[in-house]
DNA sequence: GTGAAAGCGCTAACAA
DNA sequence: TTGTTAGCGCTTTCAC
């Protein structure tokens, strides 16, 4: 199959390219019989337009990097999902990158946004990240850009983000509501605002409502099933006296279930315990783990507006950056209900 | 900050651009001092190859289409993960297209991608698409073309999948082992390959091994969670003997134990359930539910690596395409072990 | 070892 | 209403 320029259109009608150019593009000064003979051509041919050499006369590629550390955590594919729709709707495309939460590798992705000429970059940092980092760039360069969940340091940037705050400090007072009063909180080791967000509002909560705060009660560490088996193993044989767990996501969440019930310690009855992400197990579990939902789908909508709006104004960087923070909804479920 | 091409490097430092452009691609005729002259003038003046010039020029972009049906579903993010990751180590970037399952959806993602003249596409058609649909036009024009998990009928094409035939099979004979005889059948409504080879794996292992088919096992309905609890009540409203179910996916199995935990029917002793996918919470739920592992991200890198080679040998569609098989691994779990 | 020049397929300003 | 022309920033052939 040859392939067909809008050259090969014009000497078919004998006319010059750019009236088929223009044709193509439904030019208000082409006469709609020129137009339709075009099309017609068009269609008969097989042409399909290059997007790559428009994409070089005109400077707009149409497409949106999208930078995210993995596709195989629901939170991310859920958000990316959401992000695409609304792209696609807007004719936009989207170009995608995995960080593998490294730096390296993120500002790979970076490099190869800027290189292919991206009309802009929505992107989530990835747990190495600790300054602006290559985005830093992107923005001298005036690329539009825009981040959800996870926000560089030091770049005034827009931005879609769940008040992990709120979420700490609502399950925080949903247990403590619900009578339970030694809570424990398993946080990451790693210093990453959002992680640090949730923990100033398990304190804040504690503190409002005139609970003393414990250091005891507060576990680092990594996030998993098993470091949720390991906190509450160490726990008890340390001794230590709690009621409640409030962890950093899920699966913490479901490993200290699945150690109680081992343990023969009723949840929610003598321990009450509330996750973060409402992965799809904890509805499935039983007892039914309490979380917060992330709005994962609706922040990808969102931040993807977001960047619409953006782009529209021109001037990238001359704006205040538009914030948007979601409430997490409290789900409360079997494990903290009693 | 003024967009640099070769041209300002080679003014920089007196040269033609063509010598830049033969020393940033590492051409064997440049001596080493013009190298690096250009090398550090490309960094000093913050150079980046536009990408869209040289695969205008080049013909090729770099770039692969990737077209699924939802990137919510676990299943298909996995898959992307694993293409993505392959693809990006051997210096290709993915654009993503979700079809939504529906075939108008997934024409307009065929012809975005033709439009951006991508290098090849990968592939998982939706439910909808019957025959070769728009996958046909890509043959056409030669264009590389592979396919996951689900591919269209009447177009020889290169594939990953996995053994379907085999997985039902595998699922029932585990069943017939463990010592269920009246094993019940949920599959799906559609007319969907797959689907047909897991019923079909079903059917031949009760054949093999001397179990009578009872068509009143075999249902047929759309695949949710609340599908599964209903049938569980049908079966048991109309007096139908059973003693186990195999289900099309996981979240019907996880629907047929709750609806069986709730009528007083014990899962495994009583009645024994085996899913189809195993997704994340099947091991975590209690009794954790017997599924099949269709090794997501494997097949992602199987399908990536196939194209790869499919890449190098050019001339795509003289050869006759590689097909390659993955076999499901069964997890006996709780819910089918008595 | 380097330079000169053509052209990939379009967009868009200017002409007629 | 249509034609002419000049690039966008590269790759690549041919020349010296």
């Amino acid at each position: 199959m040859k392939k067909i320029t809008i050259l090969d259109i014009a000497k078919e009608l004998n006319i010059t390219f750019s009236t088929v150019a223009r044709a193509l593009n439904d030019h208000p000064a082409i006469s709609a019989a020129t137009k339709k003979a075009v099309r017609e051509t068009a269609d008969r041919l097989g042409y399909r337009p290059n997007k790559v050499a428009s994409s070089l006369r005109s400077g707009k590629t149409k497409i949106i990097g999208v930078l995210v550390p993995r596709l195989d955590v629901s939170f991310f594919s859920s958000v990316v999902h959401g992000i695409e729709g609304v792209m696609n709707e807007n004719g936009y495309t989207i170009l995608l990158y995995q960080s593998q939460e490294s730096v390296k590798q993120e500002n790979k992705g970076i490099d190869t946004f800027l290189r292919s000429r991206v009309d802009g970059i929505i992107a989530s940092i990835s747990l190495e990240t600790e300054g602006p980092g290559g985005y830093e760039e992107v923005k001298e360069r005036n690329i539009p850009l825009a981040f959800f969940d996870r926000v560089p340091q030091g770049l005034d940037v827009p931005s879609v983000t769940i008040d992990d705050y709120r979420g700490g400090f609502m399950a925080t007072e949903h247990l403590i509501k619900a009578g339970y009063r030694r809570i424990v909180h398993i946080n990451g080791y790693r210093n990453v605002h959002i992680f640090n967000e949730r923990l100033r509002g398990y304190l804040d909560a504690l503190t409002q409502h005139g609970l003393p705060i414990d250091e005891d009660l507060i576990v680092k560490g990594d996030f998993s099933l098993e470091f949720g088996r390991k906190c509450v193993r160490d726990l008890l044989a340390k001794g230590t006296a709690f009621d409640a767990v409030f962890t950093l996501e899920d699966f913490t969440a479901m490993g200290v279930v699945q150690e109680l019930k081992a343990v023969g310690k009723h949840v929610p009855k003598e321990v009450g315990v509330v996750g973060f992400a409402n992965e799809a197990f904890t509805s499935l579990v039983s007892p039914a783990v309490s979380t917060l939902d992330q709005r994962t789908v609706e922040m990808g909508e969102e931040v993807a507006q977001l960047f619409l709006r953006l782009l529209k104004k021109g001037n990238y960087y001359s704006h205040k950056p538009e914030k948007i923070v979601l409430i997490p909804k409290l789900l409360v479920r079997e494990s903290s209900s009693r």
